[in-house]
DNA sequence: ATCGGCTCGCGCAA
DNA sequence: TGCGCGAAGCCGAT
């Protein structure tokens, strides 16, 4: 692994082609990559700001209606935000927290700009702010991709239909993609640079005057978001947990995993610098390679899968083979009918299964062994697969924190065939793949886990994680 | 404990 | 055109 300060060229992409112009500082419209470092959009923006000789403005537009996000979702972003704007200050650079739609506050700071440096994002809402950006900003608009190792179309032109058709395309680049990214210095101090800006100082007052949805309350008491929270949890799993993690992957009982999802999916740190810190780990290369093909193979497949599929969020997204065998069993009898409400209640005959959704509810994680079959059972247990299809998302989107992550979409289409292939026919499932409770208990002490929620759920209860309709 | 069949289609070899 | 093989499994035979 070399070092460099050279941001690879495939990273970054004109999205306009307005002429440069005047202006009084380069602007960094942060919306995805939420983070003061590790960061090539930012770092990017440093440079630019030093070849103009201009002053660097950093904003981020703090929307009260982002797709399904409820303050559980705001206030650990907004806990990174706090962390991010100290981080940025100590590079003599102010991060300007503006209350509206994000491209309407970037076009707003656009005024003043010569340039404007934005990151990247994959879902439909994301890539319309920043097209609505480059068409209005009247300057060139320079789109950096950060929060992926390789670059979504380097890695291929199309949707891939596998993670095995997409594994050999990402490990030819992985090489070139892991390398350090050093930092810059900004050559003008850019702290007082006279933008007003929302104060992130009181998160409490701040949420209280957002305009979201607060019947899913936060859960800091276990999960706190911010850059140094992300490093800290990735530094613990490497001393203490990365050496039982093949084992221990399938056994939910457990807390062997990284906890880093929520964090990538803020962009509170670099997938890039989580690499390659597991790979200049002293662990074997079993545990890595494994590592690896979950942060880069299954979560790049996730952002394949988003961007490639223009809807990624549809029933409709899912495979040819998969839909036919569903609709073929779509009238088979159910043995077991919920509905949606005693879904998200957790009130089934299935303990293991409410023990799941309850650890979501309560913690807004699930371990990502139980994700698999508390999705498959919504699949066994509604009227039809697409509805099905329906609930899953919109409890998966409302409850875990990284929920609208690729990740979300492309692991609930998972569920139902998408990225699969077909197993033994039976009833309902036609030939998607099943999952039992025999098989949890073959393979977990699946007794523990439901013990272990009981006691995290008591523990959210007495910091205060309560619902309406509990 | 371990193994093969289940069932579809991609991607590559020929 | 044929063939190997696959995002995390299940089940029954041995």
């Amino acid at each position: 692994m070399t070092s460099t300060s050279v941001i690879e060229d495939s990273r970054i992409q004109r999205l306009n082609d307005a002429p440069p112009r005047e202006g009084r500082y380069v602007l960094y419209w942060m919306q995805q990559s939420q983070r003061a470092e590790f960061n090539h959009a930012l770092e990017y923006a440093i440079q630019q700001a030093n070849q103009h000789g201009l002053r660097l403005a950093v904003c981020f537009g703090l929307t009260d209606d982002y797709p399904e996000a409820n303050a559980r979702h705001y206030r650990f972003m907004l806990e990174g935000l706090q962390d991010t704007a100290t981080a940025l200050r100590r590079r003599k650079i102010a991060l300007v927290v503006r209350k509206g739609a994000p491209d309407a506050v970037a076009l707003q700071l656009a005024r003043d700009a010569a340039l404007v440096v934005c990151d990247r994002g994959y879902l439909r809402h994301q890539r319309d702010w920043r097209r609505r950006v480059a068409e209005e900003a009247g300057c060139p608009v320079v789109q950096v991709e950060s929060d992926v190792v390789v670059p979504v179309e380097v890695t291929s032109p199309k949707a891939e239909y596998a993670a095995r058709t997409i594994r050999p395309k990402i490990h030819t680049h992985l090489d070139d993609y892991l390398i350090e990214l050093r930092t810059t210095a900004l050559d003008k101090d850019s702290t007082r640079i006279g933008l007003d800006g929302l104060d992130l100082f009181d998160l409490d007052s701040l949420l209280d005057r957002l305009d979201i949805d607060h019947s899913v309350p936060p859960v800091s008491h276990l999960f706190t978001g911010g850059t140094a929270q992300a490093r800290a949890r990735l530094s613990r799993f490497l001393d203490e947990r990365f050496k039982r993690y093949d084992e221990n992957r399938k056994r939910p009982e457990t807390d062997d995993v990284t906890h880093l999802g929520m964090h990538l999916h803020f962009g509170q740190i670099s997938p890039v610098y989580v690499a390659i810190q597991v790979l200049e780990s002293a662990a074997s290369k079993k545990l890595k390679d494994s590592f690896i093909e979950e942060l880069v193979v299954r979560r790049e497949l996730a952002v394949n899968f988003v961007h490639y599929t223009p809807k990624y969020d549809s029933y409709s997204c899912l495979p040819d083979w998969a839909r036919r065998t569903l609709a073929e069993h779509k009238d088979d009898e159910r043995e077991h009918r919920y509905t949606r409400r005693e879904l998200e209640t957790a009130q089934t005959h299935d303990r293991y299964w409410n023990a799941a959704m309850r650890e979501l509810r309560y913690t807004g994680y699930m371990h990502n062994y139980m994700r698999m079959y508390w999705g498959k059972k919504i699949l066994e247990w509604s009227g039809t697969p697409s509805y099905a299809y329906k609930v899953a998302l919109e409890l998966n989107n409302k409850y875990f924190l990284d929920g609208r992550d690729p990740n979300s979409f492309a692991n609930v289409a998972w569920i139902f065939g998408l990225h699969d292939r077909p197993w033994g026919e039976r009833d309902v499932y036609g030939t998607v793949r099943y999952m039992s409770a025999a098989g949890l208990e073959r393979k977990a002490d699946i007794e523990r886990y439901v013990e272990k929620i009981d006691e995290r759920v008591e523990a959210a209860r007495r910091a205060g994680v309560k619902f309406d309709d509990a």
